[in-house]
DNA sequence: TATAATTCAGACTCTTTTATCTTTAATTTA
DNA sequence: TAAATTAAAGATAAAAGAGTCTGAATTATA
């Protein structure tokens, strides 16, 4: 998987967040836990980092939660790759040669660089707005990490 | 970093011992291991994949090491990345999303199949062959992974 | 046939990453 | 002040990855 856990999960809340718009202010992280079934200590990590990261915003106490910190459509797939799993993903030679680079390429460079290219793309232009408009339309599920484990924590 | 150092490894042991074709028939890997100063028992595991992948041919004994099993235009990355890595890279939704396929795509599924059909197009045409050829121009270097450690084993 | 050189095979350890759980503290609302 | 909620830090567990070690099997050659 190119993504890893804590990133899919931190989108998925994200989603869910973006869905939930208007219905009222914060989302209380306990609710998001319990509807995609994620660990609620590991999700609160996960969405505590996407608050420094100023995609979320927090609030504690009663009626407390998160809400995104942005309009939708100004949050970008790439914002919480970036957030969660940094750009390493983007980073260095495929091939892991070392010494490559633009004055000694490796026979993989230039294509790399361009299929990398298509994939950071597609990253940002990817925003909250469009996918949660998606979910509406029924295109994307976001009905919860269903893997058939009971977690003690939410 | 896309691919293991196991994967890593293995690229750059194959493309030592294409680059040494015709000067001798088998390339012991102990020789392998000190010029690329990769740990002999790590690389050992490694090749013994390649061999049973059908990349490398192994011989036992004095004179003996690996050689390629085919000709260097015959192998290619892919073959080597599928027999270290497998091709779990290259499956499923790009965002881990539970339910992502062809009848309900995630909002990056056609995207993602874009890139990942231009990756693997590269990872698939990139042969031994021209690999080496342009080692031989001196575009590439594969002149050991030094991290600055020493091996107790080679 | 003995010996040395080599791969083969498997078990083992160490490290890193990922995922989860526990606990305590701080904050906010009612 | 009590209850609800996030914040923070750390412990733990599981899995994967990286690397090491030992011994067995095979082979060339002296």
């Amino acid at each position: 998987m190119l993504l890893s856990k804590t990133c899919t999960y931190g989108l998925l809340a994200t989603l869910f967040v973006a869905t939930q718009k208007g219905k009222r202010d914060y989302v209380p992280i306990r609710e998001i836990s319990r509807q995609l079934n994620i660990s609620f200590h590991f999700l609160t990590k996960i969405l505590q980092r996407l608050t420094t990261h100023n995609i979320m915003n927090s609030h504690r106490g009663p009626n407390g939660g998160v809400r995104l910190a942005r309009t939708p459509d100004q949050i970008s797939l790439m914002d919480i790759i970036e957030a969660l799993d940094g750009n390493k993903i983007f980073e260095g030679c495929v091939l892991g040669l070392p010494g490559c680079g633009e004055t000694a390429p490796c026979p993989l460079h230039q294509s790399w660089s361009q299929s990398r290219d298509i994939i950071i793309h597609s990253f940002t232009t990817a925003n909250l707005a469009t996918m949660s408009h998606e979910i509406q339309k029924g295109m994307l599920r976001i009905s919860g990490m269903d893997d058939g484990l009971t977690r003690k924590d939410h």
